[in-house]
DNA sequence: GCCGTTTTCGGCCCGACTGTTTTCAGTCG
């Protein structure tokens, strides 16, 4: 088994200890260790678990050591089969509920036999869950509410998505004469591929009109909680969006919580107390003395002069975080060395490669899609239409394919455009693992990019098998979208990617980073490890009309949560060096 | 289950909110 399937365990072995009623101590042992291995290198846990080493990593004791050597040898755990076989499988839905927790499935479950969705809607409609001594009507009520919003909402939403959302109405606080400052927060600010819900803060000393601005939102359709410090309201889309009113001087403090992630702040505050201080959202206190709350609050009185995150992480000896590196993955002991990455920026993007036109099955002509390039600023386009076995895309035959090469020769020769278009083509990594065009014409392009576009059913070694075999061939550029998933809609095929970025760098073959937003493929916790052992990445918009191009961007924020700086990137690189790095590949 | 300038036992991150209670447990972020 790898690190990632060896944490999926360990966490599951968590969450059934919760709904077993465990120790929480316990459980969160398990859910650190998962988050701890994940942040090792296959190498080292090999490394470890052939030498018993695993219990010297801090955090991993002697259970959780030989819990992992034997998932790592045999691929199974006894521990956590016996377990699995022991809790029905729909406790772990009903945990999905809100207001529904470990302790009260444990009370359904002994008093009403309750062990599936199904069965806790019936005792709700039947009145027997408002019967139950902890529960009353307002429980009951809740939990149908749940289950019934579970069905209609219950789904994330990718982050361009909700961004779009939340634009308008951050612009719109900020506007509002009582927000002294607003932001958002959550794994909108981190920026995660796939976001649960809208998290915005404001600073403010007269709450009530900036709550009231925000309930009235266009597009609002329930108000689910209207207070003097925090609203919530459920917008047309789906999404849920939750506003917190904190005085200016806690605003920092908030905003650093409210951004998370959970395994972020709890690191933080482990930090914090290591130097007698206590974290919240409130402020930094000293922790030492079980001071009275009015004490407390004097304390926080002081803390005025925090009014940047620089200044909250330098309080905590820490160089600044960016928020998309803040998901408890070692960004805390790099912040701490001062080796924190200078991660990519948008600015940093100089072209962008795997385009589509008009040809095959793209929504613009080459001289439009060249023109909003440049008008985005870029040196450089490539075009990648699809290649013939894509039927479904209208992908180009070898006649056609040609055409194009001349066209765009043509295009660069007239100089009516300030962009160098790069000729390409997305070509198809058959079943078995050829390409789709000979070797002769893929040599008359300036790059090649390959992707797998049909037979997504062959099985893990068979498709890593087909995918390394396209990586082998001379001719290959790039890999296109890795694992062909679709966010929310499509699951990746079953592939070792491991093996296919080992491949990847041992050819000399960049892999993508396909920056749609419904894509974002490969995705960003493979890139960190990746570009350290030498993968070179692509941020690469996948555009089938002019304003997909801009998508570069959701990329560039991907390209962050994975740690990656200009030097890991291609399309980082200015126009000759570009050109003479594809013709040395040729 | 893990850890140790509190070192082999007794702690382990913090605070608000809700609904249930009549002082608090459970849940959430």
């Amino acid at each position: 088994m790898n690190k990632t399937e060896i944490a999926a365990v360990l966490t599951e072995i968590g969450t059934m200890m919760e709904l077993k009623g465990e120790n929480p101590f316990k459980i969160r042992a398990y859910q650190a260790g998962a988050r701890l291995l994940e942040t090792l290198s296959e190498e080292e846990i090999a490394t470890r678990v052939a030498a018993g080493t695993l219990d010297e990593v801090k955090g991993i004791g002697e259970a959780l050591a030989q819990k992992i050597t034997e998932l790592h040898t045999t691929g199974a755990l006894e521990f956590h089969a016996t377990l699995k076989a022991s809790i029905p499988a729909g406790l772990f839905d009903i945990l999905s509920i809100p207001g529904v927790g470990p302790k009260k499935i444990h009370a359904l479950r002994d008093q009403l036999g309750i062990d599936s969705i199904a069965k806790l809607q019936q005792a709700c409609l039947d009145g027997r869950i408002a019967e139950l001594a902890g529960f009353g009507d307002k429980s009951q009520e809740k939990i149908l509410e749940g289950i019934r919003n579970r069905e209609k909402y219950g789904r994330r939403h990718r982050w361009a998505d909700a961004f779009v959302v939340a634009e308008p109405i951050l612009a719109g606080l900020r506007q509002l004469p009582q927000v002294l400052r607003a932001d958002h927060a959550g794994s909108l600010r981190r920026r995660m591929e796939t976001v649960g819900d809208l998290d915005f803060l404001v600073a403010t000393n007269d709450p009530q009109p900036v709550t009231a601005w925000f309930v009235a939102c266009p597009g609002v359709v329930e108000i689910t909680a209207h207070g003097e410090t925090k609203a919530s309201v459920r917008l047309a889309s789906g999404i849920q969006a939750d506003l917190r009113l904190v005085p200016p001087e806690q605003f920092i403090f908030a905003l650093h919580h409210f951004t998370g992630s959970k395994d972020h702040n709890v690191a933080m505050r482990h930090r914090a107390l290591q130097r007698g201080l206590s974290m919240s959202e409130w402020g930094l206190v000293p922790s030492a003395g079980e001071g009275t709350a009015k004490e407390k609050a004097e304390l926080r009185g002081r803390q005025t002069e925090i009014t940047s995150e620089e200044q909250l992480f330098s309080a905590l000896d820490l160089a600044f975080i960016p928020p998309e590196l803040r998901e408890g993955l070692g960004e805390i002991e790099a912040a701490e060395s001062n080796t924190l990455p200078r991660l990519v920026e948008v600015g940093d993007i100089r072209g962008v490669f795997h385009n589509h036109t008009t040809a095959s099955d793209g929504h613009n002509t080459l001289e439009e899609m060249t023109a909003a390039a440049q008008a985005l600023g870029f040196d450089y386009l490539g075009i990648a239409d699809h290649s013939k076995s894509s039927v479904q895309a209208r992908g180009l035959t070898e006649e056609r394919l040609r055409e194009q090469i001349a066209a765009i020769k043509k295009l660069n020769a007239a100089g009516q455009f300030r962009c160098h278009v790069f000729s390409g083509t997305e070509c198809d990594i058959l079943p078995d693992g050829r390409l789709d065009f000979s070797d002769e014409l893929l040599a008359e392009l300036d790059y090649v990019v390959v992707s797998v576009h049909s037979a997504f059913n062959q099985g893990r070694d068979g498709m890593t098998a087909r995918i390394i075999r396209a990586i082998e061939n001379p001719q290959t550029t790039m890999l296109g979208h890795l694992t062909g998933r679709l966010l929310l809609e499509r699951e990746g095929y079953e592939v070792d990617t491991e093996k296919v970025i080992a491949a990847a760098i041992a050819h000399n073959v960049i892999i993508e980073l396909n920056a749609s937003p419904w894509r974002l493929d490969l995705d960003w916790r493979f890139w960190r490890q990746a570009a350290e052992r030498g993968l070179l990445c692509s941020i690469n918009p996948d555009a089938h009309r002019t304003t997909g191009l801009a998508d570069f961007r959701v990329g560039v924020s991907a390209a962050r949560k994975g740690w990656l700086t200009p030097a890991h990137i291609l399309n980082t690189r200015p126009l000759t060096e570009v050109q003479r790095w594809l013709a040395a590949r040729r």
